[in-house]
DNA sequence: CATGAATGAGCCTTCATTCAT
DNA sequence: TATGAATGAAGGCTCATTCAT
């Protein structure tokens, strides 16, 4: 239910609030962290330096909201993925579509979430987009254990060995080092990888394979189904085929 | 006895470069590059700020070097972990075990890996290391390579489906991805991992069954030969057990 | 009342911006372009560095305002003395006297103007500096080929042999390097020149009767004309007499 | 006579003090004062820095130094030119063909030479350079008087009104400031002055004949004279014809 | 004498942050 | 509330000068 109760006051400082991140994102993206300055900022959003600070406490704390926003994207995506309507590990395989339509669409996210992780930045953001924050990066990991004690409780996917905690953890390694590594530098000519977002479908696929998580069958038509999950969940992915 | 090819001045320039790359990793990681600045560095190291210029021709230049310094020790620790006695899969799972040794002793690594993405980062950077940097890549590469050709040739790995610098790439994304992804403040809280070497291990584990890689038959100690990796190859390991 | 076309802002911008350039004037010439710091600058304005980059984008942009700041004063005395109500020759002294006022209150111009020439400063300087420089000078320039074409269109000045263009030059050229010399160490000693203002205009006399411009006549007492110059053109030049 | 107390060590660092010079000069007017380093010119001269400091105190030693260097020939052109068999005004005219040919191969020399009119550069330089320096513009002024003087002896030039040192002045005044103005950026074009050698003959001549000094007669021709100038003065002056 | 590694003050420039309007 | 001029601390880097070898 949307909230009838904010004033016009407040819904224009959403709306402007927005408009900062949005700009922000895509200069942070094109300048690097470093490279990013409050002046290009203002110039963009076409609002002064000192609006900017009605709304972020500090440099960092706008950064992290960036990452938050990102990060919130992502969990959305997800919770659309969970949703798919097919087996367990069809399910499984939406989310790993969600992911590399997230890592299209923000190809960055992570190194701007590493930034984050040295000591002195978190402690510079606002409390609140602190909180914000986590509560994004736990929605996203909620979908994707949501799919896993789904996978167990169909049986589809061996219980015990392993928590399901631990699983969905291993699904978003493999997507994130995969991506990571796909962007150093030369790595494309040394491994031969090319085309990176079918290389993290493969790699997923390997290792839920590996969890004894019950493949597609044979038979099965893996195009079709993604084919399927774009369709049915992802409209906007024009990036596949 | 130590090299007689290098004169008293070479081992002397040897010894402070070494000393500079030390306190700068340090410092890089502790503050972020941002936030590391060759005036604590010079405070750090008690030498001058124009001394480091003596050895590195911008910050860039000596970001990178930090970087190679780390990823030439993760290419000795590989060719070392090739080298174990024991099966093809026993020698990928030596390669795992000196994957968490090296993030161990280099927790921060690919942070200042993906620092250095950033697009006008290697540009600025010495051609002398950024060669450098390019061959430790390739050397780390080629050791992983070099165990999944053998898997292949010992009929313990299938053929085909996958290139072998695909299976080593995706050794690379899982211990990785698993890395970067416990970095993630409050993501042990969420996930419950604490144990995250072993987690590595047990990612790493279960993507190679996804490959078909044979795996360690079920009666044999897997601890064991854990053990037997550490013993011959990482006696320096005193993190395991 | 003050131009009303300038809000309280621009007025207050303009007023500091001269403010700069005379602080700015007075160091570059008592320290040399080498020995100018902006830090000593900002310190004698009792304004911070930064604000000095609101005005001027580099070092090189402020000498160039700097130089052109004088040059567009020397444009104005020329278009003065231009103007003046005798025969060509006459005219033509009004702009030698003008030069002498220049020089007297701006006795460094040249050295400013040299350090200038130097291969990268132009280019370091904003597109719109350079250009007002540019103005200045043909401003100037123009000033005295008006008074030499007038010369020759009275008759007072034979046409033909020298171009007008090549007579204004060498105008300015006797002035300059007469200052230029001047400023020599010791040069006042080896050479008896005490009253260099007088010198100036004797050499450019001197100059203008070897191009033959018809001279004032004999009879006519070259000391009241100056008088009636300083009188009727430049009535603040308190220097002369 | 030349001085037999020389001993080989002092040959020696005479020999080097020269190849320092002409490695300064070069340096100065290619890199200008500023862009100047004393670690180009130690490499340049494949000796080390610290040997330049057993020659010179301070880099503003040097820089005065080398414009001595260039007074010095300059002085001695002078001197050759005076010897110039022919009347007084030829010999006049030979000073200006020295002239001439000193700027051409010393471009920058007024440049230099003004730097060191800022208060603080020559105080930095040792006693011994400063009285060196002196002594090179008291030869080259010299050289001009003993010229103006024999002018008026022959009566070829009118004694009184203007004194001889005044006329020397007068005479080095329009060489040096037709050199300034010429190389002011665009004065070319505003002057139509492209052969700025000839012009500064063209004014010297102009300006010689304003003083009154019986100037050469009009069936002369005044190309032949200074190509008997260049042919018996000056044979290394490539430049003329 | 000759060296060149080491120095460190000083340079120009940037930019997150503040606050009077 | 919104502004943007002003700030000033830092930043990366240079280079004339020194001195132990």
């Amino acid at each position: 239910m949307s909230s009838p109760t904010l004033s016009r006051k407040d819904r224009e400082r959403k709306i402007r609030e927005e408009l900062i991140l949005n700009h922000a994102r895509r200069l942070l993206l094109s300048q690097g962290y470093q490279g990013f300055s409050l002046d290009d900022l203002a110039k963009a959003i076409e609002y002064s330096k000192g609006t900017i600070y009605l709304h972020f406490e500090s440099k960092e704390d706008l950064g992290l909201a960036v990452a938050t926003q990102s990060l919130t994207e992502r969990a959305i995506l997800f919770e659309r993925a969970a949703l798919f309507n097919g087996t367990t590990r069809e399910r499984a395989s939406a989310i790993g579509f969600a992911c590399c339509h997230f890592m299209i669409s923000n190809p960055d996210h992570f190194k701007i979430e590493m930034m984050m992780t040295s000591n002195s930045f978190f402690e510079k953001a606002s409390k609140l987009h602190q909180k914000d924050h986590a509560r994004a990066g736990a929605r996203t990991f909620r979908a994707m254990t949501g799919v896993v004690h789904a996978g167990m409780e169909a049986g589809d996917l061996p219980r015990g060995k392993v928590s399901p905690e631990q699983i969905a953890f291993a699904m978003a390694s493999i997507t994130v080092g995969t991506h990571v590594m796909s962007q150093i530098p030369e790595m494309d000519i040394m491994a031969g990888i090319h085309t990176s977002v079918n290389i993290i479908r493969q790699n997923q696929d390997a290792l839920l394979d590996g969890f004894g998580w019950k493949p597609l069958s044979p038979e099965t038509d893996t195009h079709a189904v993604d084919l399927r999950i774009r369709d049915e969940i992802f409209p906007e992915a024009t990036w596949y085929e």
